[in-house]
DNA sequence: CCAGTAGATG
């Protein structure tokens, strides 16, 4: 074991400094959600309180008025609030990776606008009647309304029927209706009133390119150059997700010199909170709109509080409610419901059953939405006794389930694997007149995917397009990783192809889909490469992405390049003659082939790349490549990120190698980096009250995140043998229940451990059971150390924690043998053992040493505190 | 101008 310490680079104990986030904001709230978001970014040694509110957390309004602040435990609102201790802490949702970066499902078209003030005629509601029936002729429709031209009353009328004819998804008809109304209208006003109504009617159906049409033409006119047409064209964008765009036509309003008011600012928000854009750029357009004197209203602050559900920022949800109360707005069922799925995806359920239980005391009934919400926080906490317990309790009160809730109902069940249960959903669906759509299929696809099941995959895909549902970017990159994850590379590229065919944009998902397979399969450099693409096609890679790689570095033999030499050469043959269609063809070309390619290599490997799980200088070099990128791309790391560091350390060669990528840690993380620095250096007196802290940390995560990160840390410093300090961070887990039950007298089961933690536990586990036998008492006739297969373990999952197992015991001499019946299980029995542990020179064995500890010459002390392990 | 569902890392 190389033991040279390391050079003092990685001595060097400068807490990290964040440089991303600008300390000194003017505002309050600002300034509360620039420090949260300091908080939120990893573990940090500043603490905050998650159960009272600090004083820059106190409403926004209240610091203006120069009013005493009133702590949210004065709220009159939130009288229990504050006594919920918080369930994860605030970095817990962020750490376990949880926060959604789909977009998709927010985009639900077609919503119908109620026609609240309806001043139309009742020769309107005929027309519209008529221009329903008469199916896809253009000529019936203008014969219709020619017709009826004399009778339909100026712009109400139109507007009315243009609306009513997008509620029925009949642009087209819409379309023509608003032209001919426009045609005859003499009044610019009423020009604007129809052209922001047609722009609106539009977007609300997902065509911004025609609303973006409408609204230039009716600029161009002379008439669009109104607030309102502005507000519709930036709400439009909004709807489909493109915020960009709603903040540049925002901006360009501006200039053009006309005044935001309500409505504008709504629109602005609201797209910001679609398109997820950080809070705190949020929180600038709505101080800008205090500033100009536009008063926010309901929809302003339900919609800040849809920005903050999307982050799970659900103490900035708890603070912008109480600011409404504080401003006398009142809240409706949006309100409670965007702030429950804020809470709730803060992972803060305790907190959103108290909420849901303070509405009916406001008048405002929980509704199915309100319940899917609910469900949907328990079922991604993990609590699905919960989650199904809440669909009985809507059953009770009557609460009919929705499309969205049966979806949200259905998935439980698949993603457990309950198929008949899932499909007793489906029936019922059905049985409701609820058609499955493509959440419904790709919840199934998933779900059978994962367990394996490919023939009912095809079998859903098939009549999925039977039933004409065109699958979307979910359906094509759950089908490629559900493919790819089983090894079925052909069909997996048949997906692939059959996506670009349908000319879809691939997003960070799918193509971390795409890069994870191929670290799983040696060719980590092919998907080093796939990183760069995706990020010259414009998609940023998220932590999940890097995770990846990063966990694949060491783990195979020399990496090889798919996408060889003779590919360029390939390209510059088949590309057109024009210079400039050269080069553009070529990308595309390229980009296709070479995850096509990539995909044809995987599925010609006969075999998984042979694992040395060694990390060669080079590789060094190269994973610090990647994590160069990862800074510049200011993407913060997690947990996982942690882990998947402190595992590649164990695959170094040498110290010094590890001590460069400890030296990552550090700039990432420094409480977590100095935790395991000052293990692996034998700090330990001096570490342990911060490794504490850090462990209370990870035991905010579910359960196997907060084991990935055990195993990792205890196995580097088995590794670098520190065996002794190993030792101790294996008994602070169980001691957490990090590993479930781990241990009794009779049974040690190690399955969800790595070898290191298992072996380090091993020793713990005979050292106890020792004592038994010191103490007099008589050990269980039968004592068994289960391993498992290595299989179904996620953390180990290539099988080396057997043979660890084995090995470590057979080097002690411990009188262990495999299960004749069970190849995952080691026995003995009582009397045997006992021998074993009275022989004199077992304790020596048994007890385990570090190499390298702080003081030196301490090595009676070591012997000293033998027996009086922390067990 | 406003709410809830489906996909990737450990």
């Amino acid at each position: 074991m190389a033991s040279t310490p390391p050079q003092c680079s990685i001595t060097a104990t400068k807490p990290y400094q964040n440089h991303q986030y600008p300390q000194n904001h003017p505002h309050q709230l600002k300034n509360h959600r620039h420090n949260h978001h300091n908080n939120n970014q990893y573990w940090t040694t500043n603490k905050v309180s998650l159960t009272k509110p600090s004083p820059s957390s106190t409403p926004r309004n209240a610091a203006k008025s120069n009013t005493t602040p009133c702590p949210l435990s004065q709220n009159p609102n939130f009288p229990s609030l504050c006594s919920i201790p918080s369930q994860k802490s605030e970095l817990a949702a962020d750490f376990s990776g949880r926060r959604s970066t789909r977009f998709v499902s927010k985009m639900h078209f077609g919503r119908p606008k109620t026609t609240l003030c309806t001043r139309h005629t009742s020769i309107a509601e005929e027309v519209l009647q008529q221009a329903i029936r008469f199916g896809k002729d253009d000529w019936a429709l203008e014969n219709v309304l020619l017709s009826f031209e004399s009778k339909l009353c100026g712009s109400d009328d139109y507007i009315f029927l243009l609306r009513e004819l997008g509620n029925r998804g009949e642009y087209w008809k819409a379309i023509r209706c608003f032209e001919f109304a426009v045609m005859r209208e003499k009044r610019k006003n009423d020009q604007g009133k129809l052209a922001s109504a047609m722009i609106s009617t539009l977007g609300r159906l997902g065509k911004v390119e025609l609303a973006k049409r409408v609204f230039e033409t009716a600029r161009d006119e002379g008439y669009g150059n109104t607030v309102y047409g502005y507000s519709a064209l930036i709400s439009a964008y909004g709807r489909s997700g493109y915020y960009d765009e709603a903040i540049r036509v925002f901006e360009s309003m501006k200039q053009s010199g006309l005044k935001p008011n309500l409505v504008t600012y709504n629109a602005v928000i609201d797209a910001c909170g679609k398109g997820g854009v950080e809070f705190n750029r949020v929180v600038e357009i709505f101080d800008e709109m205090l500033t100009n004197g536009v008063r926010p209203d309901r929809i302003t602050y339900n919609s800040l509080l849809a920005v903050c559900s999307r982050g799970g920022l659900w103490e900035a949800a708890r603070d912008l409610f109480s600011e409404m109360v504080h401003r006398g707005i009142d809240q409706d069922i949006f309100t409670y419901n965007t702030l429950l799925d804020a809470v709730c995806k803060g992972g803060q359920m305790d907190l959103a059953v108290v909420i849901m239980s303070e509405m009916p005391a406001k008048k405002i009934l929980p509704n199915v939405v309100t319940y899917s919400t609910i469900v949907d926080g328990y079922a991604k906490a993990g609590k699905l006794e919960e989650a199904l317990n809440l669909f009985n309790e809507m059953k009770f009160l009557a609460i009919g389930l929705d499309r969205v809730s049966y979806n949200t109902l259905l998935s439980i069940f698949a993603k457990l694997g309950r198929f008949e249960e899932a499909s007793d959903v489906c029936k019922e669906m059905e049985s409701c007149g609820i058609k499955k759509d493509v959440v419904t299929y790709n919840a199934l696809l998933g779900g059978y995917g994962k367990q394996g099941k490919y023939d009912e995959v095809r079998r859903l895909f098939l009549e999925m397009k039977a039933e004409n549902m065109s699958p979307n970017l979910l359906t094509y990159s759950t089908l490629i990783d559900v493919y790819s994850k089983g090894s079925l590379y052909s069909e997996a590229l048949e997906v692939f192809r059959e996506f670009k065919r349908a000319g879809l944009k691939a997003d960070v998902v799918l193509y971390s889909a795409l890069i994870d397979s191929l670290c799983k399969n040696g060719l980590v450099e092919s998907a080093v490469m796939l990183l760069d693409e995706m990020t010259n096609e414009g998609i940023r890679p998220n932590v999940v992405t890097y995770n990846s790689i990063i966990d694949a570095f060491g783990r195979s033999a020399a990496a090889e390049s798919v996408v060889d030499s003779s590919m360029a050469t390939k390209c510059q043959v088949e590309s057109p003659s024009s210079i400039v269609a050269v080069h553009s063809a070529q990308k595309e070309v390229g980009y296709k082939n070479q995850i096509i390619r990539m995909f044809g290599q995987l599925a010609a490997e006969k075999t998984p790349h042979g694992k040395k799980d060694k990390m060669p200088r080079q590789e060094i070099m190269d994973i610090l490549v990647v994590f160069q990128k990862m800074h510049e791309l200011e993407i913060k790391p997690n947990v996982i990120t942690f882990s998947a560091i402190l595992n590649a350390c164990s695959r170094c060669n040498s110290f010094e190698d590890a001590s460069m990528l400890l030296e990552e840690l550090r700039l990432f993380d420094n409480q977590v980096y100095g935790v395991a620095h000052g293990l692996l250096m034998g700090y330990r007196d001096n570490i342990w009250l911060q490794a504490q802290s850090l462990f209370d940390e990870v035991k905010q995560m579910d359960s196997s995140t907060a084991s990935a990160f055990y195993n990792a840390l205890t196995d580097m410093l088995w590794h670098f043998g520190q065996k002794r300090g190993a030792q101790l961070v294996v008994l602070e887990g169980r001691r957490r229940n990090v590993w479930e039950s781990v241990w009794s007298e009779s049974c040690l089961d190690l399955h969800l451990m790595s070898s290191g933690a298992a072996r380090a536990m091993v020793h713990a586990w005979l050292l106890n059971i020792r004592s038994v036998v010191f103490e007099g008492r008589e050990l269980p006739s039968l004592l068994s150390i289960l391993t498992g297969w290595g299989k179904h373990s996620k953390v180990v999952g290539d099988g080396t924690l057997k043979p660890a197992i084995e090995a470590l015991l057979t080097g002690m001499g411990a009188p262990f043998r495999v299960a004749p019946c069970n190849l995952g299980r080691f026995v003995s029995t009582g009397p045997v053992v006992t021998a074993w542990l009275k022989e004199s020179g077992t304790l020596k064995i048994l007890v385990l040493h570090d190499d390298r500890t702080y003081l030196e010459g301490a090595k009676f002390d070591q012997i000293s505190n033998l027996q009086m392990l922390p067990l």
